[in-house]
DNA sequence: TATGAATGAGATTTCATTCAT
DNA sequence: AATGAATGAAATCTCATTCAT
């Protein structure tokens, strides 16, 4: 079913090896974008031969995928351990702001990465990407579906909007931490010195914002 | 004060065709991206030599430069045409996010462009976008501002939080003009055939839930 | 006779602009070599349009050349001054060091330019500095000739070895005027702070080993 | 201590390939001059490609001064050769004459280069060179002291002039090899088919100019 | 005659990919 | 399987020369 970017030969090596090819890749396809990523760079960092490289995917855009592929395990994994069907619409919320935070806090370059995705220059990738986004919708709607159901938020509400809404608010949050000038714009608006707390700032002002019984009390 | 990066060659020559040489690179860049665009393309594009851009711009960093801020001027008039004092919190949430979606429509190229820049990779041209986003946030919390003060939102509400989330969803929509992923994403959120409605959609939603008079009534 | 390397356009412009043009490719030649200098920073430098060059010379080489011919004239010139027949050998050698280091110190773009054109690499010049170094030659040969008949040489010189050493020695003083190298190389053999007197003493010393009279005293 | 301008890939190829790319280098070098010469050229005459002359010199600039160290390692064994201490001043004299006609008529290139570098469009290329001259010097200078106190040079004789004037004369023979208008010079002076044996002759002759015992006999 | 914009051939430099060892 | 030297297509930038105004 999944389709491998990657030769027989990169299957061989040792875990830790493949392990840390892909974290060099994406170090660097990160920081230097995919157009301007160097092959010669990724084996440099990863600590192994460039010719090396082409024995373990075929071109560089296949490693790209593979990268790619490993970005949406790491993805999966997070939206995984936030979909507890028992917490409530804050908590989830919350859980899902803060998780994007800290995992684009521990890898900025996966996530400049994945923002490069949606840039009309590398749309090549686009089909490699789109189950995760695929993912990522279907997630908030279930969310925003709970959520109304508990009354949490108000019946008044637009679903989809709303759904659509808290995805690019989290989008939002990710970039933050990927890119110096989108960190700018943030400390813009909410100040300097108070970025660490936006994602919960972020996520208490939305939910209040979905629910009616906050403008009562 | 304004920076100028072209030559005073490109002075010299017919507005016409600096009009025509600006779009061609604007256009090039935001589907090449910055390192992919080949100034081969961009004057070939404008029907120019290839000799000639360089008259035009000491160097193609120059030409990225030229078309940033060309592209600044143009989100200004669109901001300042937004900006009208008298309109109500929700017809200004309103007009913003149309003349967003319209200009990205018009020129989804320049969006892609500036999406780009958030990127590490391009990082030497953040300071030339940094004053445009600056400004967005300055207006995005006078919106806000208003709008509380008017009583149309919730006096509960985050104003800061607010305008960042104004801000987030303006961007996530005009992404959405300039990719075809973000199209997708957008697409799978509102349904497929709605998404020319989303601008006014997204508007008037988001004014519902920052209004506490909504959902009492 | 003299062949015209210029057009009839440069001959019907004012003699102060004619010779404001060629002194500034002198300089601009012997600062950035025959290859590297660029006719648009000569016509800079002279205060014309870079079109109008091609309509003083036909082609690049063609400049070149006028540049040379009027150094030949100046040398010409001097050489011509210091060609006293009345003078003693001594005297000769002085006025022809004195005023061979005047003139590099007066332009050392010029001797750059002379220097370049012993190179390979200008080999096709050639034929336009022979007459120069011709007429050099027998210059000197005839003051060594003057002073073995006067005794001022001693009888068992060499005369055709004498004039070779001293044309060798009178373009070794003038590289050390237009090279930063060859004045360093000077100031190693003469001690920094002498070079200024470098042109007689190397006269005196010069005059003092090819005198018999000096050794019997 | 020795500053290498070359890659490590260049010290990871035979030694029979690195010798053949700094002749290659040092002929096109000599033959076109530092600006005119093209990488290409150098890489076709050493029989290698285009693109590996960048793997074996980070820059065309590298590439050349890498031809400079291993020109003044030649240099520095030839004035080594001739440094014998037991010899008279004459001998001494024409051994270095010799030596550096012989040299220049195995590698003329190599002299044009060196001759290039006393040119101000090559001054980025003098700190390379200044080591050789420093050297030089101070052997004519040890040379003319060892003349000296042997009493084969007279006692009145300026010893730095004397070190300068020997340092010139073998400097112009060298150019006479490597220049098509110094070669022609030289004929001027000596007359045509002796210029072969112009080292020695001149050798003989600033010898006898130097002593005293020469002209009383 | 003077101007300066336009041209395009050509130079250096980069880098994905190949392949002999 | 691993290495790193070799390759050559392609990109940026330069500049002598042309030519319309």
């Amino acid at each position: 079913m999944a389709i491998r970017y990657h030769t027989a030969t990169f299957e061989n090596i040792p875990p830790e090896k493949r392990e840390r090819i892909l974290r060099a890749a994406s170090r660097v396809l990160g920081r230097d974008g995919i157009g301007g990523a160097r092959m010669a760079d990724v084996a440099s960092e990863a600590g192994v031969s460039h010719g090396s490289m082409f024995s373990y995917f075929p071109t560089k855009d296949d490693m790209v995928r593979a990268v790619i592929a490993r970005g949406m395990d790491i993805q999966a994994v997070r939206f995984a351990a936030s979909d507890d069907e028992g917490a409530c619409f804050a908590d989830a919320v919350r859980a899902v702001f803060r998780s994007a935070w800290d995992e684009a806090s521990a890898e900025p370059e996966l996530i400049s990465l994945w923002l490069s995705l949606s840039l009309a220059e590398n749309a090549r990738f686009a089909d490699a990407i789109l189950p995760l986004e695929s993912d990522s919708t279907e997630r908030w709607r279930r969310v925003v579906a709970r959520g109304k159901a508990s009354g949490e938020i108000d019946g008044g509400v637009d679903e989809r909007a709303a759904a659509y809404l808290l995805d690019a608010l989290a989008a939002q949050l990710m970039k933050s931490r990927a890119s110096g000038l989108e960190r700018a714009k943030l400390e813009l608006f909410v100040g300097s010195g108070l970025a660490e707390s936006a994602p919960d700032r972020m996520a208490d002002a939305v939910v209040a914002m979905l629910s009616s019984s906050d403008s009562s009390n």
